[in-house]
DNA sequence: ATGAAAGCGCTAACAG
DNA sequence: CTGTTAGCGCTTTCAT
């Protein structure tokens, strides 16, 4: 028993220029090119001694046979385009979910970065489609203008961190109403009965949703969230610091308060030990993203809502995938946010307060 | 003058069930494929109207040239490999900064994610060879083990921020000890004479080289860094906390700290606020990475060296660029990186001080 | 069990 | 000016 590539496999040492191709490889093996793609790939019947000449010459010219031909033979490439206008941070995690399942499968992901850039989205979206791509996930956010349209292609295309008004489209998105709601219950259930909420920007859809959900969560607990205890503005530690202390000057009384994201949060807790409130003992803080660089530095540790970016990009890989396999889904999917419970957020404790 | 696609323009509606090939283009156009071809490309001489009815049909068909073909014929694919080890912060300002200019050159881009897992690197490497890429990218970290090596394979290869040790190989990284140069030097303009450094762990080459640059420079201005007020810990703010407490019980009188990066600082801030130290008061802070939700969370914002990544990444590109244009460089290039200076290092006032 | 030949979509060389 | 032909690398009948 020899390697095959071992010198004694009574090959010449021939090192060609150009990548060597199934008819180099038969040439060395002295059969036909049909006979040798047979070998390779294992269909028909050949004898066995054949097949391991043909496979020995071909590792001997470290042959790789190119997927671009075998593409254009078998009508697909098994490549996806990934088209995102994001750079920010849940970006990563996303590609890297999404990479993973495709990678798994085998499925080549052409990066397509369009951060603020319309022109070279529509440039990314032409050379996907040139590149017979078997798929699209087009990452995206809300508040952005949609995504330009992909024609009448028939390239399946998912949606992810957006969607589009269009029947038969398929997105993925995060249960941001969810997430409030589970931020609100968690409060209630240490005892809070005080609430506010600061959160970013009014016109984010993500901003809306989580709002909804904390009402809709303390309404079933018949507890109410005044409006003027709701403020928006960026996203920011230095809006959560100044709307923190806007919310102690209008109720020196709140017990509990969910931010909109990690980095308000970290603002709201400076402006509570500035006013001299203890988290969690007077006030409970959770917020939003569990963006653990912050979470963690806050101290205490900040309860954070997590939206599991890295889950949801691999629930877009594996629906990329029964796309790519003919199945027709859409509408919209939401995938539900877990809490990470720390030290802001621990219960009140019991016998204490109104 | 009516556009090529208006329903006037004398074609059937046919929607093919698959993407138009240049044949349908042909035939719809009543020209050879030849014909087709040079009128598509602009090749040969042809009449004017042949070439606008061929135009025309094309337009009518949403026919786009298959680029695998295209690919297979001029045996460059337009497209490079990024193959990346890293999934961390700086990741994706670097492939912004790649794509960025690799696709204003019309390339794209395959992207390789392979975060600890050297299995999935021999993949993705096996994956891209066959797709015969231009070229690859590959992004890491020094500390851990070397890329797999890409055979003797022809196609060129960058490595950034990482390398192998091999002639005829070109990396590209950002200065580290320039870096730490520059804070240093910062530093003592700005009349500090007392200094410490509190960094990552000691097997990262990045804290090797950024506390050697520190030293140097110092040393140009007569000044030493004792050994005892070098810490070396994990990358994390409770390590910067912890350090700095160890620090000032070893010399209450230090008065200019540099951190390995900006977590670390940021530890280190909330440390001397606890003793009491008044920043940049007492003691300066220079931090690392310019990582602004950092940077600009401490209290005061913090000085810190950028490696401006999305540089490195637009270098990453047109070095690439360049490989795939069959220049042949090799060697390690580093990029300066710069001071972005807030008030964390302000200078001491005048006349006060040793 | 193997080879010859056709065809995938496209370009380029060569005839007309 | 335009059509025909060959060929890129590979798979897949269809003969032999």
């Amino acid at each position: 028993m020899r390697t095959v590539d071992a010198p004694a496999s009574g090959f010449p040492p021939v090192l060609l220029e150009h990548p060597a191709t199934i008819r180099d490889v038969a040439h060395a093996a002295a059969v036909s090119v049909g006979t040798a793609s047979k070998a390779l790939n294992g269909q028909g019947k050949l004898r066995a001694e054949t097949i391991e000449r043909v496979r020995a010459a071909a590792a001997h010219l470290e042959y790789r046979p190119n997927d671009l031909m075998q593409s254009v033979l078998r009508k697909r490439t098994f490549t996806v385009g990934l088209l995102t206008t994001e750079g920010g941070r849940f970006t990563m995690p996303m590609l890297q979910g999404i990479e993973d399942v495709l990678a798994t499968a085998h499925i080549s992901v052409f990066l397509c970065l369009a951060v603020d850039n319309p022109d070279r989205e529509r440039q990314h979206l032409d050379s996907l489609l040139a590149k017979h791509v078997d798929g699209i996930i087009v990452v995206g956010n809300i508040t952005k203008r949609p995504p330009v349209d992909i024609g009448r292609s028939r390239t399946p295309v998912l949606y992810v961190f957006t969607y589009v008004h269009e029947r038969n489209a398929l997105s993925l998105l995060p249960d941001n109403e969810g997430g409030g709601a589970l931020a609100a219950m968690h409060l209630v259930h240490g005892g809070r009965r005080r609430f506010a909420h600061i959160t970013g920007p009014a016109d984010w859809e993500a901003v809306r949703l989580r709002l909804e959900g904390m009402r809709a969560s303390l309404a079933e607990y018949g507890l109410d969230l005044p409006t003027d205890h709701v403020l928006a503005g960026p996203w920011h530690p230095a809006w959560g610091f100044e709307a923190m202390h806007q919310l102690l000057d209008r109720d020196s009384a709140i017990d509990a308060v969910f931010c909109g994201n990690d980095e308000i949060a970290s603002g709201a807790m400076d402006a509570l030990r500035e006013r001299g409130r203890h988290v969690p003992g007077d006030v409970a803080v959770v917020g939003f993203d569990n963006w653990e660089q912050f979470a963690l530095a806050t101290r205490p540790p900040l309860t954070s809502v997590d939206m599991d970016v890295y889950e949801l990009g691999r629930r877009a890989g594996s629906r990329m995938l029964a796309l790519m396999s003919g199945e027709r889904e859409s509408g919209i999917v939401r995938l539900p946010c877990r809490l990470v419970v720390r030290a802001s957020s621990a219960p009140r404790p019991a016998g204490i307060g109104n």
